[in-house]
DNA sequence: ATAGGTGCAAACAGTTTGCATGTAT
DNA sequence: ATACATGCAAACTGTTTGCACCTAT
């Protein structure tokens, strides 16, 4: 991933114009407006290489659909609009996480999910 | 889902020897203990039965890979171990979580996920 | 006896890969 | 000029479905 191709461009793009996390799909279609014809593959690929390079994060989400999202954020979580399917991010997080882990397990990170409807769908 | 048959009894089988969420591929594995050619497509219709009415839920867990549990137990959460990829209940919650949803959103439910090595891969 | 369940194979959806072509350097 | 990236189509993987056969009731 050493090239600034056009695709790789838009797809970067993409992400700058929505602001939070978005899925394969979104991506593909975010980035289509600025490169018509580019194809899945390529968002693969690029999405794949940029995660590796650590200019994206991948945050699972459940439903089998992985989300992206640039990194450098401060640590945060994950709200999931059942409504709209789009991810938010949650900014605060300050919950002592550690009283949680039996006794014997090692915690190396978590993720908290929050399930609900976003500011537009609550209306 | 009325029957009583072979397969789904092994298929309960398996949640009843294991005692922690199962993956498809794990239920197929203890559950064909007890019926030998038993299909997949089998686990997944039963799985699907049984989610439907409420004698198992299922959790979600990044990487596309879909757990399920038996009901009853307490708000609780979950536990994956990135080494032998099993998951664990975390009987312990206890959070604010509400403190954590912006404003104009509507919160439903909440899933924290730690990630970390379990028990037996820590030591 | 019969409605519902099973196993197999085909169909699907999402993701990855091989290859010929295109393009940024 | 050339090495890397793209687009397409084929291959894969995990899940679902159609259908003939089987089985719990």
């Amino acid at each position: 991933m050493e090239r600034n191709t056009q695709q790789r461009q838009a797809i970067l793009n993409a992400f700058d114009k929505a602001e939070r996390p978005l899925s394969i799909q979104e991506i593909l279609e975010l980035a289509q407006d600025d490169c018509p014809g580019l194809g899945i593959a390529t968002i693969y690929r690029n999405i794949k290489a940029l995660v590796g390079d650590n200019k994206l994060i991948s945050v699972e989400m459940p439903g089998g659909v992985a989300y992206y999202e640039t990194p450098g954020h401060k640590h945060h979580h994950h709200f999931s609009c059942t409504n709209c399917q789009k991810v938010f991010d949650v900014e605060k997080c300050g919950l002592n996480i550690k009283t949680l882990v039996p006794d014997g397990f090692t915690l190396e990170r978590h993720e908290i999910l929050l399930y609900g409807t976003c500011g537009s769908c609550s209306r």
